[in-house]
DNA sequence: GTCTATAGCTTGATAGAC
DNA sequence: GTCTATCAAGCTATAGAC
């Protein structure tokens, strides 16, 4: 059992993450998250300040890591952008296949607690986001096109809408659409796609 | 007081539609729902078994309205079928300025209940939104498109997909982005885009 | 920092009268 | 079909000891 607060305090956001992310966020108690801890409730309202803040904890705790596995999933493929991105997508079908897969964290709390607009949770959400979509533009930039944040913002919607329609008829020849339809505005975006990105 | 028992179980369902929609599933209890509809909580337990199946309920009666909804809007429209689909976007990007919006009721059910995979209400959303999809692929086919199926999907994609990131972001523009994406996916399907629907 | 113990309230669902 | 009354369990959060 460490005595160390880091480690606690870490030990409270992955059991967040696995009891939030696999049965959402009103349908866990603090009891279950502390137990799943190894710790009493009263350790973990030492740690955080009330459900609300841990929630938010957990969401952000999710942001570095989920952007680091898309980076790497781009990193991985060979060839040009079109195929980057379709190959992205791919990625991603091949991940909702596990069997705890359950949609998207961060929109399945979005929807949650839609009826909290102030809510910190919320602006964590929005925020990675955000992030995600502003790594994708940067990540079309140097590959050459003018219209970046454009193509990025169209295949941002274009994801979390086949990752929607996963959750809700669990097949993946959604999330196949969306990458062809992707791949094809990239190849079609003309304003620099021919340009080589060296001097 | 109306004592007739279709009437008790209509006043149930638009209460329970009201505060679910309003404030997710988990978080509204069956009394808030009795109290909304002026009964008492046994009434509403000899209506409905189960919270489980009020809900249900709830989103199966939300599945009409709602189809009906975007074919008016659809049929609102003058013009060639790409114009009619820019159309389609640009009027759920007005119905989400509205105050008491808070997403597509069907995609935050599906999120709120990831973690209950046979339960009634998550049958009840696919069901809804693939009608959706098959009006959509009909109305492009009676356009005289071939593609009708391929393009249908696509574009139900690209319409979750803003409305996920509308309700993350509260930005419209997303909507705007992937309805031009949506009506350019329409203009370049050349199978049958320029052929009369008459004889 | 972590514990035991509990306050104070809300929950889904039911018993039994009329 | 609708009522009053209530159960047993669960909830978030806190008191106070060590």
């Amino acid at each position: 059992m460490p005595r160390n607060a880091t480690a606690t305090r870490d030990r409270l956001i992955k059991a967040a993450n696995e009891l939030f992310y696999g049965d959402g966020i009103r349908s866990v108690s603090m009891d279950a998250v502390a137990a799943k801890a190894g710790v009493t409730k009263r350790t973990l309202y030492y740690h955080f300040d009330s459900k609300d803040d841990l929630v938010a904890a957990y969401l952000t705790a999710q942001d570095q890591p989920t952007l680091a596995q898309f980076a790497r999933w781009f990193d991985e493929i060979d060839g040009p952008l079109p195929e980057k991105v379709a190959g992205l997508f791919s990625h991603v079908a091949t991940a909702t296949q596990h069997p705890k897969w359950k949609g998207c964290g961060f929109l399945r709390t979005a929807a949650e607690l839609a009826s909290t607009p102030g809510h910190p949770a919320l602006k964590a959400g929005a925020a990675h986001k955000k992030r995600f979509e502003a790594w994708l533009a940067a990540e079309i930039a140097a590959a050459g096109h003018n219209e970046a944040g454009t193509l990025a913002r169209q295949i941002v919607v274009l994801l979390d809408g086949a990752v929607s329609m996963m959750l809700v008829h669990r097949d993946p020849s959604y999330i196949e659409t969306a990458g062809t339809v992707a791949a094809n505005l990239v190849t079609q975006d003309q304003t620099g796609g021919t340009a080589n990105r060296a001097i």
